[in-house]
RNA sequence: GGCCCAGUGGCUCAGAUGGUUAGAGCGCCGCCCUGUCACGGCGGAGGUCAUCGGUUCGAUCCCGAUCUGGGUCGCCA
């Protein structure tokens, strides 16, 4: 039966408790986390979101009514008890931080009863996903989710708080907004008033902060939600937050600096950890050609190797064939110490490799007992063997793979693999925060898809002035003044210098095959807009979600966000999307498809 | 959309060449216990072995399809 609380007031969270009240008498409120009924003694943990504290029921002590209400206390019944703080009077429990202290109960009110819960409220829970999240919020309960929840909490607030000391503005830009066909797919909601018309819910506030630049706001910043229709991962949801970023009068060292002397400031207020600046830079064809991946986890080695040169000669038709691609080349990785690998897990290797758009893996294994073996022993010389296995530093026991096709695919292949070895040979810790940025990505990218070249980052992207004449051409080697911020292996951030000038504007859409009637019809606002006098300007998002993440060392995302979705992208708790009456339906002069049975 | 993994009491898992009563730990219920905190002792309840179909004398186990969840590729300017 529950009760109600009239009269009590609760005077701290459970764990708020402090030296002082030792001896006087409290009122705490809570969860009951564990009951220990001893016979004639009562041992309650009392838990809410500060942790935990025991609470005495003594037959000796109390009456007989409050004695025989605590013996029927179960797990997750909420409670208000009054009593005096005192110091244990048997063994502290070191576990607790509260462990010497415990509460003798003389008053106890039933304020709602639980069923029995579908799993336990504990740390390190293993119940499955789906009924954690069927159940999101007895799953909000375990401490490990309140410690991340209150992580994202502070993250937000010392984000706030050091850019408005830094002279942002936070402005809130809309929700219903205008679809954009490039990028991802957009969420769409119909409007009523205008049958057959949506609005778009933001990817990402983009053109918006650049109007706010147009607007003379200067510095802006927002802590915006933005939704993408795209199928989800480990670290990516349909709805997420962006730490989202505008400047000013300002160019790429301006904006990193600002961001460095933010990552320093959220790092230590919110774990005490030291970030090292200045954080260091590497270009992308750097990044690219020593790690195989535009987002390199730089704390351990295994780095790529050109062998294009030393094979160019060998009668094999695989690194032939690569070489003679345009950008193709042949690469490896050398594995310290797995040359004695089986058959077997090579083979693995080679699957991985073919997943990843490989025609196939090459390999020499550099056994202990001094034999070689290799996968295209028979085409080349042993002359050429050796200076093979030279080149790529290899010694007595280790494994040598390599990757011969167009660079995209040999970076993506060796990259990944590489990352396959950190996670399989535990190459490093995980509570080490190595920052990098990575700079001068290229402007365009190529798409055989469509059979033209798309922005990398987008539209209005500043090219490097440096690059600029290259644009006609070789489009493909123009670089921009565009940045990515890394933690261990993960981009958590990304930015640009925008263009501010609309003769290198109107050659980018030019480039990138809009005509001028679409670039208009698709960006007036923003076009018209900088024929009023534009700032340059340059910008930078981080997303908030990974961000919090990685500094809670959660191994998902869905960890660090309170009531998220599944990989289909529906919600295990409220069965959203849903399927809506017919007379809504009707207002929106929608149709769809019958409900399947 | 493709590929891979998983689905057995409330939770986490084990299991059987295909054969009588499918096990364990935790949780739950009852009784006992005045210093426990992974409390302890005794007793007990609880299972369409994800669903549908096939093979078989017989299927939780083999085969196929489906559903659910996870990972990943495509996708994510």
């Amino acid at each position: 039966m529950a009760e109600s609380m009239k009269g009590m007031h609760r005077t701290c969270r459970v764990a708020e408790v402090t030296e002082e009240m030792i001896g006087k008498e409290i009122t705490l409120m809570g969860w009951v986390q564990k009951s220990r009924n001893k016979g004639g003694i009562i041992f309650v943990d009392l838990r809410d979101r500060s942790g935990i504290m025991q609470l005495i029921f003594d037959s000796a002590k109390t009456d007989q009514e409050t004695y025989d209400k605590a013996a029927k206390l179960r797990s997750e019944f909420v409670i208000a008890v009054k009593g005096v703080l005192q110091k244990r009077a048997g063994e502290a429990n070191t576990k607790l931080t509260t462990g010497n202290l415990e509460v003798q109960v003389s008053y106890l009110r039933i304020l709602s009863e639980s069923e029995v819960p579908p799993f336990q409220i504990e740390e390190n829970s293993k119940t499955k996903d789906e009924i954690r999240l069927q159940y999101r919020y007895l799953d909000l309960r375990r401490p490990d989710l309140q410690r991340n929840m209150k992580l994202r909490s502070e993250v937000a607030y010392y984000t706030r708080e050091f850019f408005h000391n830094e002279g942002f503005m936070e402005i809130e830009t809309p929700m219903l907004g205008k679809s954009t066909p490039e990028g991802a797919r957009d969420y769409l909601v119909p409007s009523r008033v205008h049958p057959g018309s949506f609005y778009a819910l933001p990817q990402s506030p983009q053109l918006f902060k650049q109007l706010l630049m147009c607007s003379g706001y200067d510095r802006y910043i927002q802590l915006a939600r933005c939704f993408r229709d795209e199928d989800l991962r480990a670290d990516r949801q349909p709805e997420f937050t962006q730490i989202d970023m505008e400047l000013s009068f300002v160019d790429v060292d301006d904006v990193i600096d600002v961001n460095e002397r933010f990552l320093k400031y959220l790092f230590k207020k919110t774990l005490n950890v030291d970030v090292k600046t200045p954080i260091p830079r590497m270009t992308w064809i750097e990044a690219m050609n020593r790690f195989g991946s535009d987002k390199p986890d730089v704390r351990f080695g295994m780095e790529l190797v050109d062998v294009s040169d030393v094979v160019k000669d060998f009668d094999f038709v695989v690194f032939k064939n690569a070489l003679a691609k345009r950008d193709g080349s042949v690469r490896g990785i050398n594995v310290k110490g797995q040359g004695d690998m089986g058959r077997k897990q090579i083979d693995k290797l080679v699957e991985m490799a073919k997943g990843m758009g490989a025609g196939g893996l090459a390999y020499i294994q550099l056994k202990t007992d001094g034999t070689v073996k290799s996968s295209f022993a028979k085409f080349m010389t042993e002359d050429q063997e050796k200076a093979l296995i030279e080149k790529m530093g290899g010694e007595k026991g280790d494994l040598l793979l390599f990757a011969a096709d167009r660079n995209k695919i040999v970076w993506n292949v060796l990259g990944q693999l590489r990352l396959h070895f950190r996670d399989e040979l535990h190459l490093v810790r995980k509570d080490d925060f190595n920052f990098l940025w990575i700079v001068e990505f290229p402007l365009l990218e190529w798409s055989d898809e469509e059979n033209r070249y798309m922005a990398m980052h987008h539209p209005f992207t500043m090219p490097m002035e440096e690059d600029w004449d290259k644009i006609d051409t070789d489009p493909g080697s123009v670089r921009a003044k565009a940045y990515d911020i890394t933690l261990n292996g993960n981009e958590i951030g990304g930015g640009s210098v925008r263009i501010h000038q609309d003769d290198i504007q109107e050659k980018m859409f030019q480039v990138l095959g809009f005509t001028k009637e679409r670039a208009w019809s698709q960006f007036k606002f923003l076009l018209t807009a900088f024929k009023y006098g534009v700032p340059p300007h340059a910008g930078l998002a981080y997303g908030l979600d990974r961000l919090v993440m990685l500094m809670a060392q959660a191994d998902t995302i869905r960890d660090v966000i309170a009531f998220p979705k599944v990989k289909d992208a529906s919600d295990l708790m409220t069965e959203a999307p849903s399927r809506v009456e017919q007379k809504q339906l009707d207002e929106l002069g929608l149709e769809v498809p019958p409900e399947e049975k």
